[in-house]
DNA sequence: TCTAGGGTCTGTAGTAGCTACAGGGTCAAG
DNA sequence: CTTGACCCTGTAGCTACTACAGACCCTAGA
């Protein structure tokens, strides 16, 4: 399963210790002995961690997803709360950049002493 | 120096610990002694961690700052390497947004066993 | 002089999300 | 029957702090 899901052993390990994955059967010779099931959440897991989603909000999405009857207004609101995060660091980043940039190109080499990088860096 | 520099007293012993900042003298009662020098230092680090240098990178602008007459390549490289670093984790973002977003927009409500963002992240 | 309130001190443990061991057990192939 | 590749548990490490507990210190007011 770990193959499978292109992910660390000890990480499954992991999501099965914190709670995200059901403690499996275990096989005669005390392996885990997971199934379909298991699988198609460790997938969903992955997936959701590589849209960036927090391990609580992943939480949050399997056990809405569960009540397969319910309005998927919960999820929607977590994926957009999620999207909205996502603008934010990316603006914050962006602003970074810019600020770095002014540091570095207003220095043009030569000695410590000269250096525009760290002058700007000092009080 | 906590409230001059708008640090947190403990963040303060913690860069302390891992020897960012000296180990000050102490007064009669036991506290730390600080004075110009040292603010300064923490001045620099806080401004270098605002612009988002890892602790190892502003622990390596520190000690090329302090040799004057040295030539500023290697702030310079630092600097660059994060800029290129800063760079790389905006445009990740920004794949990792787009994706999100048409995971989002593939969605039309109703109940969560016809949710696309579900179906999306499930395997 | 006592006391209340703010500060400081050390040391430890917690956060997110894994990752990396050590020291053992299991299993299939040769 | 051994070798090598896997699995097992449990614990400690990573970044950059943050949050206590339980002690101590210092100053201002009654």
């Amino acid at each position: 399963m770990s193959k499978a899901t292109n992910t660390k052993v000890e990480t499954v390990r992991y999501y099965e210790r914190i709670g995200l994955l059901p403690k499996p059967p275990r096989t005669a010779g005390n392996y885990r002995d997971y199934g379909e099931a298991e699988l198609g959440r460790l997938s969903f897991i992955r997936r959701a961690r590589d849209l960036g989603f927090s391990l609580d909000q992943v939480r949050a999405l399997l056990g809405l997803s569960d009540d397969r009857s319910c309005d998927c207004a919960g999820i929607d609101h977590i994926a957009n709360e999620h999207l909205r995060e996502v603008d934010r660091k990316i603006a914050d980043l962006k602003a970074l950049r810019r600020e770095l940039k002014a540091v570095i190109d207003s220095c043009d080499g030569g000695i410590v002493a000269d250096c525009r990088i760290i002058e700007a860096l000092a009080p």
